[in-house]
DNA sequence: GTGGTCTAGACCACG
DNA sequence: GTGGTCTAGACCACC
């Protein structure tokens, strides 16, 4: 289902957030479908139960996944679309040092708005059903 | 001369090195200028000298400034392009996950597409002599 | 006849209890009022049969609801009004960090009162017949 | 500093944090003073590191608290007084079953009331001064 | 079965 | 020195 890199420097839990927002996004991941148990996941990445139920607990925080008690978690009905300028600003905040770096490895605008358009055909049709 | 947000998640040493190169890119900082020594720098900053010093160590592996021992460390004749695919597949890899993350807060496509635009004007005139 | 929130993180017994305990003390459900079964309320709830029996077992622990084997479950005769130091004070215990948190959600102490004076007017008129 | 009860059923964790608000709130902790290091803290209060971060990141979640990088924790500048209705609610509904309990234990509105008062007096003087 | 809490201990990045 | 991450395993409440 996920795939995980032990090796990264970006933690593990991070990275399980990113691949589920990013299956949520695309749509491969339905509002109302089950996600596997925290036992069940830290199996299949073979990781630490812990560290899975942290990536649940900050996808749950920010209004992505919901946990019915005893019953298990679950996608939530609706993300919520809060605009948050803070939030926005800490993006921009990351974005900036990226593109930079981007251009230092040789990569001008006119690839990186190409990379966006990649990505948005990546996460795709479903999109738009979705929002 | 810069500014560092001792309350940020990111490491302060990668703070300096984003706004260096920053400033190297826009053109504020140009080629053979001297920066100021590490304890300088790390008096402005209020910092540890040594979160200075990994920072210029970890610049000038990237080839963006050098340091002529008893001298002093200055801006890089010309940044190097290397066109480092490895590099570049690790940007993208960070790219995606700000991306989604920016859809959740209420960004769409040509939003994103309008910020990147915004660097560039912010980057300006300077650019497009260095390329 | 009562509603019951999956999501919180509030147990769903305790929920129950919380509901019924309500309803008792507004005067809808009076003295010698028969409950909906185990069954019938777990149908209507939709949860767990033990769940409910949880929530029926403790409220009959409390004195709240008594069963008479055979015939049902029904709302005691006379709420006893046990002055239970301990209790008390566990109360007072949950009470400050709960206020605590109000002011810092930006609430005053006039307006707090306010919310026990409408809780007050919420519970209403039967009230002081029981009292 | 601050007392732990490990038999109570409320989480150590929020424990810790009921406490540390409760004096930041108090005004004993004053904004910029440090905390306890994770390690100091979890020695005085003989539990795991661990709980105690757990405690301090919600804490710094909530504004009420910030780590500067590889120095320390500390209590933040001003509390952000964000009027969220949504937390509001939130109290109000967790206040709502405890009032009822109080009654059924046998206290009245009137000594309610009073105890807000008793908790104001405790908190005491400090607080006019800081709002 | 589910997730939530906690312990004991380890390693690492940061300043 | 600081906090951040992770592991291995345990116990518990809830459904």
């Amino acid at each position: 289902m996920i795939q995980i890199d032990p090796r990264s420097s970006t933690p593990i839990y991070e990275q399980i957030i990113h691949k589920l927002k990013e299956l949520c996004f695309k749509g491969v991941l339905k509002p109302g479908d089950k996600l596997p148990s925290v036992r069940e996941m830290s199996a299949m990445i073979i990781t630490n139960p812990n560290t899975v139920s942290k990536a649940y607990k900050e996808l749950e925080r920010q209004g992505i996944i919901e946990t019915l008690r005893g019953r298990g978690t679950f996608v939530s009905e609706s993300a919520r679309k809060t605009i948050d300028e803070g939030k926005i600003d800490m993006i921009k905040e990351q974005l900036k040092p990226l593109i930079i770096d981007a251009f230092y490895a040789g990569v001008d605008f006119e690839q990186i708005k190409q990379w966006i358009e990649e990505i948005k055909e990546e996460i795709g049709s479903e999109t738009n059903a979705r929002n």
